[in-house]
RNA sequence: GCCGUUGUAGCUCAGGGGUAGAGCACUUCCUUGGUAAGGAAGAGGUCAAGGGUUCAAAUCCCUUCAAUGGCUCCA
């Protein structure tokens, strides 16, 4: 019998059998990693632990703490879901069955049946107890005509459509217990690992995902191979579920939303527009330092320019429809781009005025489809931290780079980074429909695009056909407390509107040369920025963005005056406190402090009275001791320019 | 927009074919206190809106609106 060489992850070689299994490899280390591990990757590869390697190979062996383990056990839980389903109801059809990042759901046709979330327990009992059987999870290839025999006589018709588009020879089947899937694997052995089920919702979802295809009905859940974890997850989710924005801007009195005004659009509370405020503060302050001038547009158009823009064609069903007056159809702004363009275009430009930069907070107004909104996240109104720059070309390498600092800078300032820089190209073969007709500038500016990324060492991934109309783009993904995914911030390349709307330069030569655009915005919408700010901080501002910083808790109401005294000072030292002065115990106001998430809370009784101090109690509940006022607010500004630097 | 779920006081929720309930919040009074809930009283609701069934509807049915879990979408 030959040999081969088995590399492991430390650079080790080994020598085994031809044939050997990654179970064997792993009892050959010992007993207990053979017991732990899920799948084994093998040249890259994910595969079963039970699978013959026949060649030199480099082995890495999965547990449950690898992301492929977690995504293997997943898989089979999956499989495990369909066999307890088709168990407990008898002639249900499947879709397809994938691990997701947390868990993993299937999509089932129940025919007439009306599967509920009262039917959770049950399920969780029977994959449970189809678990227990630790059944194997066996690997077979067939061949297209067996594949398609199997699934005619089941009568499953989504198998089969995607049976059809298989290649024949490279068409697996995965069986375990009663059960027969479709599937390219791998799985675990058996499963006997699956220790805890939690079933955790239903939902509709198209099959492959287009809407004109019927609806099935998707079951999501998670396993674990203990269920100490599944516990410790549940919780994980109870605590990120307090965290979403949705209930701390109700909470906190940060937002609102009210039938009158309409779904979408957002009312800012008092809170909210301070918060609102300051961030402009902060913006505009950090973008005048970074050259961007200031521009106002107003909230409307007529058509014409966004037939111009190019817009209009591409986006018209989610811009609000249009007013006549006069015979001429306006629309409210769902971009800012157009507008910034003519201010471009309002005045004679040279070579020497650019790169120009033109910044606005612009409100626009997008006509997103109903079950779309979420909370802040998803709006109708939305109020931009826009820019644009026009730039010659030799000037864009340095222009992106300074944008890209610039977010880089914010991301500090707010501490986010849980984030993932996409870098979005166009699709060839969508060129005059989704994307401009340019192919030569298409390649040139995501060369360009790149080279930045590259060059400035900021990790990214590459996504095709996700470009704007116009344009490479960058977008700065991020996820909601309940693990919705969202841009948060673009910095896009247009090649294509300078020329739309012949906005020009005169060059050194003087020729009229067209300007590259670049569109950002960092700091996204207020809405969609305070949405993640809310739960990133899970409600406690920092300081510096706290619209409320002090609480002044006098201990009984003779100390009323003085805290007036103390709220004076602090409001000539630009400090935003409030007094509580209700008859209540101190317990209980700092306790009501503490649910407003207010940073600083004063406590003046007799002590500070005579002594003409504050004492100060941090949220949180850490004691600062006794200061005096003019103390105390050096302090609160010394911390703000250490949460601003 | 599509499928599912939900809608009762400012908030969180209970109830449920026979005139509406709790806790917190709010108002007033008592209490004047030192680091996460002092006490009492009071006020507050066309039970989302409209229609239907019924002697009687907040409750059952239908429609609409909104929220919500997903799907699709996201300049």
């Amino acid at each position: 019998m030959s040999e081969i060489h088995i590399t492991l992850p430390d650079g080790s070689v080994r020598q085994y059998p031809k044939g050997v299994t990654a179970h064997e490899i792993a009892l050959s280390i010992s007993e207990g990693l053979a017991r732990n591990i899920i799948a084994a990757k093998v040249n890259g590869m994910v595969i079963e632990t039970g699978r013959a390697i026949t060649e030199d190979s480099h082995v890495s062996l999965l547990k449950w703490d690898d992301k492929e383990g977690k995504s293997t056990f997943w898989h089979s839980s999956a499989h495990l879901l369909a066999e307890a389903l088709e168990a407990l109801y008898p002639g249900v059809k499947f879709g397809i069955g994938p691990a997701i990042d947390s868990g993993f759901y299937y999509d089932i046709d129940f025919g007439d049946y009306k599967f509920t979330s009262e039917d959770f327990a049950k399920l969780e009992a029977k994959m449970l107890e189809l678990a227990k059987q630790e059944n194997a999870y066996t690997r077979k290839q067939v061949s297209k005509a067996e594949a398609l025999e199997y699934f005619t006589q089941k009568g499953d018709p989504y198998k089969i459509e995607l049976i059809n588009e298989l290649n024949d020879g490279e068409i697996t089947f995965y069986h375990q217990g009663n059960f027969t899937d479709l599937c390219r694997g791998p799985h675990l052995p058996h499963t006997g690992y699956i220790k805890a089920v939690k079933i955790l919702s239903l939902a509709g979802a198209y099959w492959r995902g287009d809407e004109k295809n019927k609806q099935l009905t998707r079951i999501y859940g998670i396993t674990f191979p203990k269920k100490s974890e599944l516990d410790a997850h549940m919780q994980m989710l109870e605590e990120a579920k307090k965290r979403d924005h949705r209930l701390l801007g109700k909470e906190l009195e940060i937002f609102a939303f009210d039938d009158d005004v309409g779904p979408g659009l957002p009312l800012w509370l008092p809170k909210g527009a301070a918060i609102i405020e300051l961030l402009e503060a902060f913006a505009k302050k950090t973008e005048k330092e970074a050259g961007y001038m200031r521009v106002k547009s107003p909230h409307i158009a007529k058509e014409s320019m966004y037939i111009k823009s190019g817009h209009l064609p591409y986006y018209a069903d989610s811009m609000f429809p249009p007013m006549e007056l006069d015979g001429i159809n306006y629309y409210l702004k769902a971009m800012n781009c157009p507008h910034h363009h003519k201010i471009f275009a309002a005045t004679p430009k040279s070579h020497r005025d650019l790169p120009v930069r033109y910044a606005e907070y612009g409100t626009c107004y997008r006509y997103e489809q109903s079950g779309e909104l979420f909370g802040l996240m998803r709006v109708r109104s939305l109020q931009m931290n826009d820019a644009h720059i026009y730039c010659t070309k030799a000037q864009f390498e340095s222009e992106f780079k300074a944008v890209n600092a610039l977010y880089l800078k914010y991301f500090k300032v707010f501490g986010i980074d849980k984030y993932v820089m996409r870098f979005s190209k166009h699709d060839p073969k969508k060129l005059g429909q989704k994307y401009i007709n340019s192919p030569e500038l298409w390649k040139e500016t995501e060369e360009m695009v790149r080279n930045v990324l590259i060059k400035s060492g900021i990790p990214y991934i590459e996504v095709e056909d996700e470009a704007a109309f116009y344009g490479p783009k960058i977008d700065i993904q991020i996820w909601s407390a309940i693990g919705r995914e969202f841009t948060l911030a673009t910095n896009q390349v247009d090649f294509a509107q300078a020329e739309r709307f012949d906005l020009y330069f005169i060059n050194e030569k003087s020729e009229k040369e067209r300007p590259l655009i670049l569109h950002r915005a960092p700091l996204s919408t207020h809405e969609r920025f305070i949405g993640f700010l809310l739960e990133h901080y899970a409600g406690k501002f920092p300081l510096w963005l706290n619209p409320e910083q002090v609480m002044i808790l006098p201990i009984s109401e003779k100390y009323q005056e003085y805290s007036e005294k103390v709220l004076n000072i602090l409001k000539n030292h630009d400090i935003r406190a409030l007094i509580d002065d209700r008859s209540e115990k101190t317990g209980k106001k700092i306790r009501d402090a503490e649910l407003k998430r207010v940073p600083l809370m004063l406590i003046l009784g007799e002590k500070e009275q005579s002594d003409n101090t504050v004492t100060v109690r941090k949220q949180g509940g850490e004691d600062l001791g006794s200061m005096t006022v003019e103390a105390f607010a050096a302090y609160v500004n010394s911390e703000i320019e250490k949460q601003l630097n």
